[in-house]
DNA sequence: GTTAGCACTCGTAATGAGTGAGTGCTAATA
DNA sequence: TATTAGCACTCACTCATTACGAGTGCTAAC
């Protein structure tokens, strides 16, 4: 791969990337500078082709960059774009605006990112793994009802209405929190599932069958609920490759299948910012989508994901400008917070 | 309008709603037994297309009904139908099922109803416009926050975690909370906002400055945020009057557009299910969608909402029927619940 | 009032010629 | 030997033409 072939390449990606159009040698000694003519272009793209970095629609059409040819691009020709004023201008607002929620943070990213880049941005908060028990707490609401918290040492509270079973008062349920909540003080959280709560059941020597429904409410509580906030599928399905009515069902059914939108966030990365390009992803429904994916990390803890998900024929040099912009300064941000 | 031009505009619409295909004379004569021929049901059709009722695609097509026809069907042609013993168990399932939580139901019912009737359907609990004031808490977290938590009468629970301000303890905090308690007791929760809380900062004659950042916590976890389901918008647009790129992506605009959804929501009604068809609907993004709203009420109070959208060609009597169902089902759980 | 018969309409699918962007090869050139 | 000009060839795409058929609307007979 010599240097005449990888500004071929880089030029190729450049220029489908903006027109969408497979790309003609002529184009290229026109609009590209490379000194020599569309003819010796032709020969370089026609070896490029047989090594694999671009592909032929048919016969007497232009180039377009495979997936060889892409990952390519991105591991060795491409930069990162530079922020436009009034990109950086909306992304700090948005950071700097929402001083409380970091949920409403994430939803505000998947939004703005998908509306600079025409694509499908998710966005979600880690799901705390290590969640640790703090202790429970009733609290009066009437005479039937008490509210049931479940606090947590990170300061997460859940919540639930119960019914005070007949006979019973809030203060003797609070009694027994107490003891549950010497019990499982410290621990993790996922200790507070049936078989501990039964076990524990047995050590107090009481029949707890009274309150199980509370511990059916305590568990649901606890569930773990990672929210996905996704925006932007207006905007690419307006992306020319998109326009037929097979690919909008496939966008609408990956945006209704949150689960695997889930998964798309959930996937081990071995850097911050990490690109599948079209067939890389593992999902056969993502063949012909690319995703960058990038991870905000606080002290070493990853906090929360967001993935862009575009045609394989990405702004991949903006969106990657984009993300890395947006990762530094959100954590600059928690960091202060903190 | 006599009996015969109702049962060819009966037969019209079954047909149509089904095949999605003009119905020409021949198909009715042929599948709906009438005892005239087709020419005669051909006559009664120019009659009623004269009258309103039906269209004509072009001059050599069969006819559809207009928006005047489906409304006529509709308002005195149509019975609900009754469910199917599947649909029936599907339903009660779901109602019974999720013993605690009324926003998981919701949700569900948008999934269920959306499935079985291929549409886009959207759920959500109403915006508790009356919500009275119970009391404040703090709760210890650890030595420099506080969880701040908010109660209402309802037994809704607020909860945000807070700062303890440098020189005060939580302590302190609950102190200043009381009065606040004492003052807001039993108000609207609308009365907690900037106005009041500033005259009560005069009234207590103390400053609160330092708290200020509490109060802006108070007042977000306040904000009324209603959450709407919507599930379905994969299977609405595999319906054939979908199969085009604009139609499509007016759809998954309206489905990324939460405002109209949240305003087709909340919109008043005059009767516990109401049906729009076609442009009768005051949004023109909708005009060629149709819309089954049903209310939920338990005891009078509305307590939430769900539409079915689906193209004007809509099985209506199903449709009403799921939903006259989930309605008496669903109200019937939850008065016994409370 | 109802029906059979028939000419007429018009959307749709199939066919085929024409067009042009772009390639691949060859021979000339530096 | 690398580059370039020239040219035949390919193939998707567009547009007009044709054929087809479902369905109407009218008329005349029942």
């Amino acid at each position: 791969m010599n240097d005449r072939k990888k500004r071929i390449l880089w030029a190729v990606v450049q220029d489908y990337v903006s027109s969408a159009e497979p790309v003609g040698s002529r184009t290229i000694a026109k609009n590209y500078d490379l000194g020599v003519s569309s003819a010796t272009i032709r020969n370089e793209m026609q070896d490029l082709g047989d090594e694999g970095y671009l592909e032929q629609p048919h016969t007497s059409a232009g180039r377009i960059p495979s997936i060889k040819g892409y990952r390519f691009y991105v591991d060795c020709l491409m930069e990162p774009s530079r922020l436009t004023g009034e990109e950086e201008e909306r992304l700090t607002h948005m950071i700097a605006d929402q001083t409380t929620k970091v949920d409403e943070i994430f939803r505000n990213m998947a939004r703005v990112v998908s509306s600079l880049t025409q694509t499908l941005s998710v966005a979600a908060r880690q799901t705390r793994r290590s969640c640790t028990f703090n202790y429970i707490r009733f609290l009066p609401l009437d005479g039937q009802r008490a509210i049931l918290l479940v606090v947590t040492q990170e300061g997460r509270v859940s919540n639930t209405v119960v019914n005070i079973p007949p006979g019973s008062s809030i203060d003797e349920l609070q009694l027994l929190a107490d003891r549950l909540n010497h019990f499982l003080h410290g621990k993790d959280i996922s200790a507070a599932d049936e078989q501990t709560i039964l076990a524990f059941q047995k050590d107090v020597e009481r029949d707890l069958t009274p309150f199980s429904r509370i511990f059916v409410s305590l568990r649901r509580s606890l569930a773990p609920k990672q929210k996905v906030y996704s925006g932007g599928a207006a905007g690419l399905i307006r992306q020319p490759e998109f326009q037929n009515v097979e690919k909008m069902q496939d966008i609408l059914n990956l945006l209704e299948e949150r689960d695997l939108l889930h998964s798309i966030l959930d996937t081990a990365m071995d850097r911050p910012i990490a690109v599948r390009i079209g067939s890389e992803n593992p999902d056969k429904s993502l063949a012909d989508l690319s995703i960058v994916k990038a991870q905000f990390q606080v002290g070493g803890e990853v906090i929360g994901t967001m993935a862009v998900i575009g045609p394989t024929r990405m702004e991949y040099g903006r969106v990657i400008g984009l993300l890395y912009f947006m990762q530094k300064h959100l954590e600059h941000m928690l960091k202060n917070k903190e």
